[in-house]
DNA sequence: TATTGTTATACTCTATAACTATA
DNA sequence: TATAGTTATAGAGTATAACAATA
């Protein structure tokens, strides 16, 4: 949400230019992924749970960084369009083992080529290389930053001090 | 929010990439500069009405692409804040100019010092060439999507169908 | 009648805290 | 007593629609 801060006449700051394009990138594949009835944040949660079938919540709202009510409303949400499944744990009652139905599986693999025609989307401007180039510069700063691959800190509980 | 879908062995897309280190970018600074008292959103606010002393609240709500109640509710926070003046034009009574106080020009001041830090802190793993770079292949994509320069898509009404 | 700004209202997202059931 | 999940609740953000003042 932040606006440029650098004074007219200098190029504009790589890190607003980096806020600003991601901005849009997830705007748009909002767009596509609403579609298919889901938000982005049903995305994410899908994905975990296709990678590790049976994981609980908990773990879940640990990796995301988020408070466990939350997955709670998330994880309603796929099981109310038929996406998830809970099964209560054999082993620990008090758990519940997340799956994805044939549909959730589904609509996973339509997320395939939804992701693929954003990517093309968005990097339209960019030759082979130079698409190379970018995802190594945001490596490099992902990883610096202590970015965790693959987990979007648009999930993250916000560390700020309220204003 | 989204989080990726690139299957696993492959690269990470550059989309969702772009998406993460943007979004990570936007908190960052929402942290900084909320130690300033405000908010990222009061930021760009703050920054078109110094450019232009004197702005209509509708012509903000036409160029962020919000509606106008919206910023009736922000100019109202940076008013609250001391931060910036209505006064009603004597040409169209209808109007408000939007004026900096002298404490909205020195947040500005000290945002420029803030901006700094934020773009050393995000940009700390690429040297100066790669920054250079890094801004290059963002502004061709922020060209080529039609993203207008220095206005943040975190302000942009949904356009995208209701799910 | 059209336009600027405002208010009233509602809806979504997300966190906190209290609660249930299991362990 | 501790843990997994849930519910109840509250606050922030943002849109829509009706409204008042002015043109």
């Amino acid at each position: 949400m932040s606006t440029d801060f650098a004074p007219p006449g200098r190029p504009r700051g790589t890190a607003f230019l980096l806020s600003q394009v991601g901005a849009h990138a997830a705007a748009r594949f909002a767009e596509r992924v609403g579609e298919l009835g889901v938000a982005p944040s049903d995305i994410g949660l899908l994905r975990m749970i296709a990678l590790q079938p049976g994981r609980s919540q908990q773990s879940l709202a640990g990796e995301l960084g988020v408070v466990p009510s939350r997955v709670v409303a998330l994880v309603d949400g796929l099981e109310r369009k038929g996406l998830v499944e809970r099964r209560r744990s054999p082993r620990d009652r008090r758990n519940h083992e997340l799956h994805l139905t044939e549909e959730g599986g589904r609509v996973m693999a339509e997320m395939r080529t939804v992701g693929a025609a954003h990517e093309d989307d968005i990097c339209a401007a960019l030759d082979e290389e130079q698409r190379n180039q970018l995802a190594a510069l945001l490596e490099a700063i992902a990883a610096q930053q202590n970015l965790a691959p693959g987990v979007h800190p648009g999930y993250r509980q916000s560390s700020a001090p309220p204003r």
